[in-house]
RNA sequence: GCUGGUGUGGCGGAAUGGCAGACGCACAGGACUUAAAAUCCUGAGGUGGCAACACCGUGUGGGUUCGACUCCCACCACCAGCACCA
């Protein structure tokens, strides 16, 4: 029998079977959730990138199964998005139907790689039966306030209407080119940043990779400074946030937002209004790309007639408004220090502003002198009155304890992170579930008229007014208002990408449950998430609004943990073959419907293993499936070899026991590539030792089966083991059998090596160093030598520092 | 510009501060074969040498250490992400 019909045979008996198909609870069993992040059902489809993540994830939940685990290892579909929607305009067909198509064929495709998933729990996010609860979830972050309607800026284009970020190319609409600019929208967010805090703090209870934990924090972007109050001269008052408080004499400037109130509030007391008033008018129309560009100086525009009053000193600065400062962060205005900001020193340069250097410790003719240089290096302060002297440290609690005192100033947290902006003006979306009454105003549609379900319609495409294509559909969009009956108008905005993926993971613990999302038992029985895999892509915002979603539903009640990963890791792009990211455009795209039918889904799993490490990029190679296909054939091959017995011969101890420890612990980190090499070393011993017994193999092909499912259990039937590797356990490592009678060991003098010797490891260290001294060889290098130092670190060396 | 990451043979890549290059690919030689493929065995970082061996070798330059791919400082190159964050 060929590996396809093999693969085949046992894909059909695992479905039959239900094999892969768990309880909430079994008995007697731990329960292990294993989870990887679940495709998007593109048109491109899966290619080989996507089955190294998937079978990686899969060797993990199969060796936790034969360690004895009760496995929940799920997939589903992430299908609303933007793709499948430009695809239905394309292709003028609904994009359920496009939806459908792709799920088909990613299904296909991954069955023939034999992935362990328990399909019976399979979701797809546009599914109303799913988006049910997405949009019931809406409502309960609605009624506990985390969800309102504000203004929040759109791309807007003047021919497409609201353009997402990826449709805008340097400012302009990536269609027809027109320049984009930001239009006001009043859109649902969602208060994110009430839970800033926590999202940030409650990192230290997970064991994500580190640089995940990093990528988090920076998003949430949390710092801790001093927020100061600035009164005008002319009347009236602002407030200022900064981390540099240490540099407030350094102050000879300030900058507010185009946007900031203060400038239209106080529009009869600036002389050069014309000139502000136009530069208001163009930073409005900047888009993100131009306000995000770096390399552009910094622009600004001197606000003639107003002038504010530095609380430390009393001395009067100018206010100048400039685009770089951003209404909706810290207070929209900031204090401009030169000689101690580059962009400060910059923009002071361009508008010929004077400088004041307050930190001694380097030359600021040139460029500023910035925290970053000088924090944490005991720098003294100057020209800063009674705070002279003191080092940057001291200086920043007696001048804030000075600023409080004063009451014109209080201790602030703050953060980067943003509230989510949670509409979307696209038809392929979950119908966000409220209702606008003229007399009630907004209105949550009532929970038994779950779900809002997209009506069919027309056309897809964006509107040229800037509203969704659902306000098209008149029957869809009127409705009477669930509270006192009147005429009222649904909302016609979809929710974003992120949102049904913000919960799926709970869905798949509790998935055909009518009643609730998931019910607190089944999420008792699974969360939180032993190891979450995913994309480099999603460790930002994914993974924050997962986490955001699930501390929500915490504190209400309805989830049992605060934290819904224990471990997230995230593995390496497999890039096309000539090293570039593999599309469909450059035609390096590799689908693993062909690399099976060629090599067999084993093979293929094998090499991707192999390939290299699994948290880096890796180029595709068609010749190492070869390899992988070739060691698949060798471990058949051993067959040949068998001979009776049940136990471990002396002769295989040493390197099964080994192997046992290496595949266990790699597996564990995700260390497969050297899981791997090691059954290769393991392999090549056998061959040498020319036989091997049914225990030996037996123990051999279960350290197989994560990685090559297939054969290993037509192997397991084969040789009689049982009807399948479900009774198998996974082998524990007798750490006796690791016990060398005899190692080599390198000697050196002063750290060069003269001399390999054979030594028996288990002897202590001053046995072992009075062996290798009274050795004739070593005696002959040592002599007329005086040791000075002996070193010896255990079966690798042993060191001699001579004078 | 900021953030994160990477840099080791012809190639993919291994190495708790301890014999750099495990394992594999490609390559060479041998066995089997009429022959080829497949398979099995053997060899190999570079330079020099018949050889024993010597010297040089983990992006560059310093440092710490008996000992550095590994730790510290400075720099260079490449990849990915980004929101000018006060």
């Amino acid at each position: 029998m060929n590996f396809t019909d093999i693969e085949k045979k046992w894909q059909d008996i695992w479905e039959k079977e239900k094999r892969f198909e768990v309880n909430n609870y079994c008995d007697g069993k731990k329960n292990a959730y294993v989870l990887i992040e679940f495709p998007y059902p593109s048109g491109k489809g899966l290619h080989t990138g996507h089955v190294r993540s998937y079978s990686a994830m899969d060797a993990v939940a199969r060796k936790k199964r034969l360690e004895g685990y009760n496995v929940l290892f799920p997939m589903g579909c992430d299908a609303f998005g933007l793709e499948a929607e430009r695809t239905a305009i394309k292709e003028k067909k609904p994009p359920q139907e496009i939806v459908s198509r792709n799920i088909a064929i990613f299904k296909e495709q991954l069955k023939c790689v034999g992935l362990s998933i328990d399909w019976s729990r399979a979701i797809n996010t546009c599914d109303p039966e799913y988006y049910k609860w997405t949009q019931w979830l809406f409502l309960q972050f609605y009624k506990h306030g985390l969800a309102e309607k504000r203004y929040a800026n759109v791309n807007w284009c003047p021919n497409c209407g609201v353009l997402a970020n990826e449709e805008v190319e340097d400012g302009k609409c990536c269609q027809c080119h027109a320049e984009v600019e930001q239009k006001p929208k009043s859109q649902w967010i969602l208060k994110i940043t009430k839970y800033a805090e926590r999202l940030n703090d409650d990192l230290d209870q997970t064991e994500y990779m580190e640089h995940i934990k990093l990528g988090q924090k920076h998003w949430i972007g949390k710092s801790e400074g001093v927020q100061v109050k600035f009164k005008l001269v002319q009347g009236g008052e602002f407030e200022i946030y900064t981390t540099c408080i240490e540099t407030i004499y350094g102050i000879t400037f300030m900058v507010l937002a185009p946007e900031h109130p203060l400038i239209k509030q106080n529009k009869d007391k600036i002389k050069n209004w014309i000139e502000v008033e136009n530069y208001i008018k163009q930073a409005s129309k900047k888009s993100e790309f131009e306000r995000a560009e770096l390399t552009k100086t910094k622009t600004g525009c001197k606000v003639e007639g107003l002038t504010c009053i530095n609380p430390v000193n009393g001395k009067e600065v100018p206010i100048f408004i400039g685009d770089f400062v951003l209404v909706n962060y810290g207070t929209g205005a900031v204090m401009a220090v030169p000689s101690h900001d580059q962009r400060d020193f910059e923009y002071a340069v361009a508008h010929n502003i004077p400088m004041i250097q307050v930190i001694e410790g380097k030359d600021v003719s040139k460029e500023a002198f910035e925290k970053k240089d000088y924090l944490g290096k005991g720098c003294k302060l100057i020209n800063s009155e009674e705070f002279s002297g003191l080092t940057v440290e001291e200086a920043k609690v007696a001048i804030t304890k000075k600023l409080v005192d004063m009451g014109v100033a209080k201790k602030q947290v703050n953060f980067r992170m943003q509230d989510w902006v949670f509409s979307r003006q696209r038809y392929w979306g979950e119908p966000i579930p409220m209702i606008n009454c003229p007399k009630c105003g907004w209105v949550p549609v009532p929970e038994k008229d779950l779900p809002v379900k997209l009506p069919e319609v027309e056309s897809y495409e964006p509107t040229k007014d800037g509203e969704s294509p659902l306000s098209l559909i008149s029957d869809w969009v009127n409705v009477k208002c669930p509270c006192c009956g009147s005429d009222a108008k649904r909302e016609t905005d979809t929710m974003p990408g992120w949102a049904g993926s913000s919960w799926y993971f709970m869905r798949y613990c509790d998935p055909h449950n009518d009643k609730e999302f998931a019910s607190y038992d089944a999420l008792k029985a699974w969360l939180p998430v032993g190891l979450y895999n995913g994309g480099n892509e999603h460790t930002n915002r994914h993974l924050l609004y997962a986490r955001f979603w699930n501390k929500f539903l915490y504190d209400i009640g309805l989830s049992p943990v605060n934290e819904p990963f224990k471990s997230r890791v995230s593995q390496g792009i497999v890039l096309g073959a000539n090293g570039v990211k593999m599309s469909k455009s450059l035609g390096n795209v590799v689908d693993p419907r062909d690399v099976i039918k060629e090599y067999g889904a084993d093979s293929l799993r094998i090499w991707e293993s192999f390939m290299g490490d699994y948290f880096s990029d890796v180029n595709w190679s068609d010749e190492g499936v070869k390899s992988a296909n070739k060691f698949i054939s060798r471990v058949v091959s051993i067959k040949d070899l068998l001979v009776d017995g049940d136990e471990i011969s002396k002769e295989l101890s040493y390197i099964l026991n080994a192997t046992i420890k290496k595949v266990s612990e790699d597996i564990d980190k995700i260390k497969f590539n050297t899981a791997i090499s090691q059954l290769m070393i393991c392999v090549n011993e056998i061959y040498k030792n020319k036989k091997i017994n049914k225990a030996e193999y037996k123990t051999l092909l279960t350290l197989l089966n994560p990685f090559a499912p297939h054969i290993t259990e037509e192997l397991w039937v084969e040789c009689g083991y049982g009807k399948d590797i479900t009774n198998a356990t996974w082998p524990v490592c007798d750490e006796s059998k690791l016990i060398k009678e005899e190692v080599e060991i390198a000697v050196q003098v002063n750290s060069k090596i003269v001399a390999r010797i054979n030594i028996d490891p288990t002897l202590n260290q001053e046995d072992i160093l009075t062996f290798v001294i009274n050795n004739e060889n070593i005696k002959n290098i040592l002599i007329e030598k005086q040791i000075i130092k002996e070193i010896y670190v255990p079966g690798r060396i042993v060191n001699f520092i001579v004078k």
